[in-house]
DNA sequence: TTAAACGCATGATGCAGGTTAGTTTCCGTC
DNA sequence: GACGGAAACTAACCTGCATCATGCGTTTAA
């Protein structure tokens, strides 16, 4: 019951019953963590990964002056820094935004997981690689979209990522974030953000108001986006927008 | 000699002699490839992985209109596209930006690899997670630095990276790129690169001139960029420029 | 029950960086 | 040594987003 969401239709790495078996009996703790906690801090040494389970957590960078950029957000069924497990120590600092609950697996299960299932290893480590494939999907985003843009397009990817984890209906779903969290994950301020999300309105693609996401056209907001969710591996992703399908 | 600059300084990843012997017998063929030339496109099912020997290459994912957003840049010692291993099929294109050689590594060898010698896939593993951290950094760079900070930051990076794998004295380097790349690495035009390159040059932190890059003033560098090269995980970096160096 | 804090909304103003349109310098090559 | 093509560099203009400020409704806590 702790995996059912990870890796849950994730192209070629979904897990068999027995690895979900060997994760679920590596787990020592399940706990939970208020809003804004910080879990994890940067240069710490960890002997644990954390498996979410509820709610939405975030990592990220502060720069000198407190301005906060998200590198990723995570929501049920994320391992969410599972990179700490051959790292050992991260570069960023791990938080939850919403409360949130989290399965503790020590780095020393995952180390005796290698030795016995070579298989299960490798769709840990294609998860951690799904992080990397966002993270590229992030840089496109600051680096080449506009404010509207970068937003429509975070939009687009958290409707794909629930919907691939069942959280959305493809259209629909909520989300417990602010305008000031999504100005830390597209490198805007909150005052622009706000702009941006009464532009989505006016221009009849998506609502967000009381942490509900509608997305009314969702053709009209991948284009916007240019969002394109290859870069999710997610088995049949053909119910979801995107810019062009190619094929 | 294929991997003398593998993971080299790496903290707690450096490789064993037999470790390196095994990736040396897995080396399928060694080839050239001339300056701009695509190497692996998006979507296509990749078999094989490509260890960078000489010369520089990019990860780079383009807009609809076609301006180009870099993901990665990768010096010799990289292991530029391991990740295509657990993943099969790239979310980017992969391309040379100067003539370079590289060594092919069959995916079926890394598989008997991870059956063999889970310590070295482990490894591999960290390579590939040593790429994601870069692009936190990079994240970090696009989302909160301006103009100036970004190409500073991007230089110190560089710097960090070939001093690691012997191809930087710490303040002087090669590296062929034009005023265009710099643009496309940090989301900015190559009118802007330029203005940023005389800036940096008047205030006496660096120069970039017939493919040299000399940086002046490495502390007043790194603190123009707020860089940290915590992220890169060397294994010794106290001899690297940083904005604080704490504890 | 009030006040403090937070999230959202909106207006005015300024500037960093984009856009467009060049010129100049440095190549290699015929 | 003339030609062509890239890269580097410059200048004039424009705009998207940051910044600063203010108000308002709603939640939290004292």
């Amino acid at each position: 019951m702790f995996t059912e969401r990870l890796l849950r239709d994730k192209r070629g790495a979904s897990l068999e019953v027995n690895e979900r078996a060997r994760i679920e009996g590596a787990i020592s703790e399940v706990k939970t963590f208020g809003p804004r906690k910080i879990v994890a801090r940067a240069g710490e040494p960890l002997t644990n990964s954390t498996l979410l389970l509820e709610g939405i957590m975030s990592r990220y960078l502060d720069d000198r002056t407190g301005l906060r950029q998200l590198v990723a957000i995570h929501f049920p069924g994320d391992f969410l820094d599972l990179h700490a497990f051959p790292l050992k120590v991260l570069d960023h600092d791990v938080a939850t935004l919403t409360t949130a609950t989290v399965a503790t697996v020590p780095h020393a299960e995952i180390e005796a997981i290698g030795d016995e299932m070579p298989q299960l290893i490798r769709k840990l480590w294609f998860a951690t690689l799904l992080d990397a494939a966002i993270h590229r999907a992030w840089l496109f985003r600051l680096g080449r979209l506009d404010a509207t843009g970068r937003v429509a397009h975070f939009l687009c990817e958290t409707n794909a990522r629930l919907f691939s984890a069942g959280l959305s209906d493809g259209r629909r779903f909520a989300l417990a974030l602010t305008q000031a969290d999504l100005a830390e994950i597209c490198g805007l301020t909150t005052v622009h953000v706000n702009r941006v999300m009464r532009q989505l309105r006016e221009e009849q693609l998506c609502l967000f108001r009381s942490s509900l996401v509608e997305i009314l056209d969702p053709a009209g907001l991948a284009a916007r986006a240019q969002f394109n969710p290859a870069y999710l591996y997610i088995d049949d992703d053909s119910q979801l927008p995107s810019v062009q399908r190619p094929k």
